[in-house]
DNA sequence: AGTTTCGGCGCC
DNA sequence: AAAGGGCGCCGAAACT
């Protein structure tokens, strides 16, 4: 019974099953069983269950109560193959596969579902029409041909099998939601927000600070209107081109400070406030929907609740149950650690080597000791600083690493001369914005202008007379961004792993954090097995690496004492 | 009236 | 002090 087992929904509710061989092929008959959750239940001992989505499957089962070990997801393999093999836009669907395999008409994608408050969607619909065990399993092959294609066969499989790890803890963690308290919730907003008016309009707290605006413009300022706000201080001889709080916190005028406080205040009030909860969280769990590779780097998305942005002040409201308590663990500088890693430039993998603070070491190479400096010196150069005091501190710090410099100024050329940059697994990033005959040249395939799909277009920068420009620094981050997302996955995946048997749950990741949600008695099982993890994934993914990859682990009932 | 874009800001 | 990467979310503004 063990091995790998193939797994597709029929139309008639039930599901297909069978056996695969070593060669991947079919080494039993296909048996048609009439319920999804006994059909897995009862096969215990499968090592991999290979399906269409996990989406569509997996959220079923764990209704059920049945979880999976392992699974491979063959329509988030597609994604990442087709994006490996330059062919970013083309439909990423098992039946768009199989018809490429097949030689027929190629089915587009469905287009994105937009995401309801307790709507449940995917990347691709669950509702999919079936794929024969056949038909799958022929999918699967070539996708196996095509991995062994590759430049880093190994990596990519990896990658491949990450990636399925990571769709099925989104479900579970979709499944499982964070632990809130609306009542501490609703009793923040009264601190912070004063009483509520009825009628929905603004609290208390909101509407003092907008007369205090006022009163200190000598007229009536609407604070949440940007173009009256601009108006109001050029009337006041002030001139300003935006309202955004870095401009404004250089003027003087005795309308600056309510209207910053105004502006805090009121984003808590929309994106995080009554109309919030009532939207997000039920039977003490917020829950939104984490999509796992929601984004091209490898990075998650979450849809609804605006969950991977839960300001700090809200945090208060994410409680453990009672006896039970929130493991919050942090990673480290994990990006310039998986520079370090992806360059091998010595003297980064001397100071990711240590655990203690890389910033402060970075400076006292090359910085004086100046640790702000040098903590903008490597964040610029990973995200693509082009201007100002950026520049220096670049210089300084290509000096001392010089090689770390280089692999990311390597990717930026690649990105600004439209070739393909792929993170240290192999996931690759979306080529440069072609035009549509281009597109048709090389894939036979139109694009419409007015696609109402973006996802069949690539990438695209914010603003066309800077393209060259915006791509390189996409694409410099991208290499770091995206490999460190490699690494957090494989992270994840060996601490789910290690959880097994456990009560402890996966409730929250989000890019370098995770929150384990566990009985207080499997706290400490839960802060070893992260620190394993976090090694564990550095071996895995980077092999023979003397980088470390430490977690700042905190214990605790509330998840704003975690920090 | 319905849909898309923009401005601003939250998180990493 | 201010600038560079990735996202989501909201209301208002701008459009069809």
């Amino acid at each position: 019974m063990a091995g790998r087992w193939a797994l597709a929904p029929a139309e008639d509710g039930g599901v297909d099953v069978a056996p695969l061989g070593p060669d991947g092929l079919p080494s039993g008959p296909v048996r048609r069983e009439a319920d999804l959750a006994e059909a897995v239940r009862s096969r215990p001992g499968v090592a991999r269950w290979v399906w269409r989505s996990t989406a569509e499957v997996y959220p079923r089962l764990l209704a059920t109560g049945v979880r999976v070990e392992r699974a491979y997801d063959v329509e988030a393999a597609e994604t990442l193959l087709l994006g490996h093999e330059g062919r970013y836009g083309e439909p990423r669907s098992a039946a768009a596969a199989l018809a490429r395999l097949r030689g027929g008409p190629v089915p587009p994608d469905p287009p994105q579902r937009h995401a309801d408050p307790g709507a449940q969607s995917s990347l691709f619909d669950p509702q999919a029409a079936p794929l024969s065990p056949a038909d799958l399993l022929a999918v699967y092959a070539e996708q196996q041909r095509r991995t062994d294609a590759t430049a880093h066969p190994d990596r990519m499989r990896l990658l491949t099998a990450a990636e399925s790890a990571g769709m099925l803890i989104a479900a579970e963690m979709n499944r499982a939601g964070l632990p809130w308290r609306a009542d501490v919730h609703r009793a923040l907003l009264h601190d912070l927000l004063g009483e509520r008016y009825a009628g929905g309009g603004e609290p208390r707290r909101l509407a003092e600070l907008a007369d205090e605006v006022s009163a200190a413009f000598g007229r009536r300022v609407r604070p949440d209107l940007p173009a009256d706000v601009v108006k109001a201080f050029a009337q006041a001889g002030i001139k300003v081109t935006s309202t955004r709080r870095w401009e404004l916190g250089s003027v003087d005028h005795p309308a600056v400070k309510p209207l910053l406080e105004y502006k805090k205040l009121y984003r808590i009030w929309v994106a995080h406030g009554w109309s919030w909860l009532q939207d997000w969280v039920r039977d003490g769990r917020f829950r939104p929907e984490f999509l796992a590779g929601g984004t091209v780097t490898g990075r998650w998305v979450t849809h609804g609740g605006g969950a991977l942005q839960i300001p700090k002040v809200i945090r208060r409201a994410a409680v453990a149950d009672p006896g039970w308590r929130l493991v919050v663990a942090d990673a480290d500088q994990m990006e310039p650690r998986v520079l370090a890693a992806i360059s091998r430039d010595p003297g980064l993998m001397e100071v990711a080597g240590r655990e203690s603070d890389l910033y402060q070491a970075v400076s006292e190479r090359a910085f004086s000791g100046d640790r702000d400096r040098a903590k903008i010196a490597v964040l610029g150069a990973v995200y693509g600083q082009t201007s100002g005091d950026g520049l220096k501190n670049l210089a300084a710090l290509r000096r001392r690493f010089p090689k770390a410099v280089a692999y990311v100024d390597e990717a930026a050329r690649a990105g600004e001369e439209g070739r393909l940059v792929r993170t240290w697994l192999g996931r690759t990033c979306p080529p440069a914005a072609r035009t549509t005959d281009d597109a048709v040249e090389e894939t036979g395939i139109p694009v419409a202008r007015d696609e109402p799909d973006s996802e069949a277009r690539p990438w695209v920068p914010g603003h066309a007379s800077t393209d060259a420009r915006a791509r390189g620094r996409f694409a410099r981050n991208f290499v770091v961004q995206g490999s460190a997302a490699d690494w957090a996955l494989l992270m994840l995946a060996g601490l789910r792993r290690a959880l097994t048997g456990m009560a402890a749950e996966l409730v929250f990741f989000q890019h370098d954090e995770v929150i384990v949600h566990c009985p207080e008695e499997e706290t400490e099982a839960v802060t070893a097995a992260i620190r394993e993890a976090a090694e564990q994934a550095g071996r895995i993914a980077f092999g023979q690496t003397p980088v470390r990859f430490p977690f700042t682990t905190a214990v605790v009932e509330c998840y704003a004492d975690a920090k």
